[in-house]
This record gives structure tokens, C-alpha cells and sequence, in this order.
DNA sequence: AGTCAAACTGAACTGAACTCAGGTTGCTAG
DNA sequence: CTAGCAACCTGAGTTCAGTTCAGTTTGACT
């Protein structure tokens, strides 16, 4: 397996590119990716829709590139957050804390991923499109992959009970992304409060 | 808010309703609800096109009806499991066990479910499709309320420490259904083995 | 045998995503 | 300064899946 080194396009001074991604998460993001037309974010951006195919081969293809961006940021953040410290009940609660630690924006894009992951499964038969969709599955995997290690550590140094890591990994993510499904900022819990409480979830999860 | 009492049309003998809905739930299933051609359905049943619109509105009709017979279909499950016993832990472990107790088939109209949730969100213009929107919607509410009501009686008997219960139950459902994101009957790990899992998962999560 | 609703069909329509064949803009090298 | 050229943009046209239309067939029941 290569690692897809994705860097992204140089832009020129006049590139709306940035514009666009802002504008898609936007509308992918409040109004969902396939009620959204592809027309209206030229729109906002202040072009023609065929403007749009100037920086994304298609509708799909800019969907993905929000979806990798958010996926690689989330990813260096886990990092980041794990690697302050060695205790694994520590890191877990680091690393669930980093999970909630965003800003109305990047709960757009967390929410865009969620509604939109299944995207990820099939082939794509453009190019460009494969390629972000094969980065962005690479990115779930090592994202799996981290929150196994995460667990396996903690079962070998005894400080976690020994059950089957890699099932226990999924339902963990899965409860923790699951909350952009229903989180809204204008609701009445507060994400901190969230944050606190699934926290003490995992930990309960797999401490005990 | 009124109950939608939404029963099933009357099918004559010579209705396709059940075959359509059979192959959509394979189509949908395992290629994605965008994915399928809906004439891909109609050459499966045998039937033209245009026959589908003899039964269904629209393709997102029957995505709807799909979503809205297997929600049916699973809170009938919890109420049943749910409603054998009076001790909130074991309740709750019933509750868990109903959840994975599902066919082959089960599993395709959960994924359904899952991948195309975020449709519940907006209104639809077209009559018959709002309307199993809205009952879908609230069977989701009710099931919502029907995990909230199980947490709350184990926290008021004292058998589970006192938290959010709304919260909670939003994250036990979002745990258990997201398995249904990557679960394969195909896959190595046997069902069996991931009920039991999330099943202590949860007790541990609540009771502790 | 005639009636009627359920079940179906081929041809035409719609609209959003996308392609094409160029036109404009502004930076850079000479 | 201006010529070249790459980035950026556009209006007109194409495609294709979903849908509508204007009827035709089927078969259960008087």
C-alpha cells in the first residue's frame, strides 16, 4: 500500500479554490451534499458553474476533498493530543477530548463525513476523484488503526482489561462520531458538557 | 403531534410492491442508495420503469418506506425485549441483544438506514414521501425516547449512576447502530461476538 | 359478456451535472 | 512596453437518470 502523498494545488493569487471549499462545506454541511446544487455554490462564490470545474473535476471530487481535509486534520490532532503522554487512560482521555476540542466550522466538515462516508466504499470512475477517495479511505484506516494501538497498549501494560481491540476501536470512534449526527451548536447541551460525558464513557468502556 | 397510523396498502394478488421493496433493499444495500439506477430495480422485478410509479412516488419513496418499515420493525423488537423483564441492567441487555438479533436482510435495511438518515432532516415536497418522512422521523423520536425511559429507570432505582440521560442514550444508540457502518456478514468477526461486546460495552458505560 | 380498477407501457419531458470551444486577465520575460 | 502564456472564466450545448403523459392490457367480479 503507497502512501498517497496529496499536496495541495498551488494557488495562484486569484484562485477561489478556498472560496469554493468554504461555500461547499457551508452548503454540504446545513443543507446535505445531494439537496445542495452544485450551481448555487458557484453563486456564493461569485462565478459560473463552469468556473467550478476550473479547480474540481466534479461535484463528487470537491465532496471528497472536504472529506480527506477533515479526515487529515482530525487524524493530527489525535496525534498531537496522544502523544503528551505515555498513561494509556490518559491518552484516551486526551484523545476524546481532541475529538471535541472544534470549531462550528470544522463540525460542518465532521458532520459532511459522517452523512457522506458510505461515498467511500465504491470506486470512482474518475481519476481525480479516486485518488482523494483512496487517500481519505487510507486516512480511516490509519485513524482505526491509531485508536487499536491506543487500546492495545493500555491491555499490554495491564492498566485496560484484554478484549478483542480492534471491535472495541470501532465502537468507540463509532459512539464519538456519531454525536455530529445530532449535535447542533444552537441546541440546548453544550459540546463541552457532551465532551465530558463521553469521555467518561470510553473510559468506563474499557477501564473496567 | 398526531400518530401517522400508516398501514401498509392493501395488495392486490398480482402487486409487485414486495419485490420491488425486496430488490430495492438489495440494490440500496449494497451498492448505495445513489448509486442504484432505480430502472436497475424495475429490470430486476421484470417490470418497465415507469410501473414503478404504480407503487412508489419516487425513488426516495421507497427509500422512506424502506427506512420507515425497518424502524417500525426495530422498535417492535425493543418493546418486545425491553418489556420481559423489570430490572434495568437486564433490560438493558435485552435491549443490546434485540438490536443484533437480525436476518441477513435486517442487516442491508439497517445499513439503509444508516447511510441515509440525514434525509429525515429535510422536508420533502412531495405528499406521500413527507409523509413516511414524518413517521419515520417520529419513530426515531420514539425509540429515542424508549432508550431514554430505560435509562431513567435504572438511574431513579438506583441501579445506574445518575447522569444526562438524553445524552447517554443518544450515545449507546449512536454506538450500536454505527455498527452497522462497517459490520459484513462476510467478515471475520462473527456477529455473536460483536453483540456480546457492545453489550458489556454499554452495561459498563451506564451502570458504572 | 361487460365493467372497472389494478397493473402496466413507450415516448416524451425535466433539470442538474457536466463538456466544449473558445474568451479574458494579469504576471513575467525580453 | 508588449508579447506570450498560463491561470481563470464563460455561454451554449450535451447527457442521463428520474419523472410525467397519454394511453393500453389484465383479470377478478358481477
Amino acid at each position: 500500500m503507497t502512501r498517497a502523498r496529496l499536496e495541495e494545488p498551488d494557488e495562484g493569487p486569484r484562485s477561489k479554490r478556498a472560496a469554493i471549499l468554504t461555500a461547499a462545506i457551508e452548503y454540504f454541511g446545513e443543507a446535505g451534499y445531494e439537496a445542495t446544487k452544485w450551481s448555487a455554490i458557484a453563486g456564493q462564490v461569485g462565478i459560473g458553474q463552469t468556473a467550478l470545474y476550473h479547480y474540481f473535476e466534479s461535484k463528487a471530487h470537491c465532496l471528497l476533498t472536504i472529506m480527506r481535509l477533515e479526515l487529515q486534520r482530525s487524524r493530527a490532532r489525535f496525534v498531537e493530543a496522544t502523544g503528551q503522554t505515555s498513561d494509556p487512560t490518559e491518552a484516551l482521555r486526551a484523545a476524546v477530548r481532541a475529538a471535541f476540542a472544534v470549531s462550528d466550522h470544522e463540525i460542518l466538515q465532521m458532520r459532511i463525513l459522517q452523512n457522506n462516508i458510505s461515498l467511500l466504499a465504491g470506486t470512482r470512475t474518475s481519476k481525480r476523484e479516486e485518488t482523494e477517495r483512496q487517500a481519505a479511505r487510507e486516512l480511516v484506516q490509519l485513524i482505526e488503526r491509531d485508536w487499536v494501538r491506543l487500546l492495545t497498549q493500555g491491555m499490554s501494560r495491564g492498566e485496560f482489561p484484554v478484549r478483542d481491540a480492534h471491535t472495541m476501536a470501532l465502537a468507540l470512534l463509532g459512539m464519538i462520531v456519531s454525536v455530529w449526527r445530532w449535535y447542533r451548536p444552537t441546541g440546548t447541551t453544550p459540546l463541552a458538557e457532551v465532551s465530558e460525558l463521553i469521555e467518561g464513557c470510553c473510559v468506563r468502556m474499557v477501564t473496567q
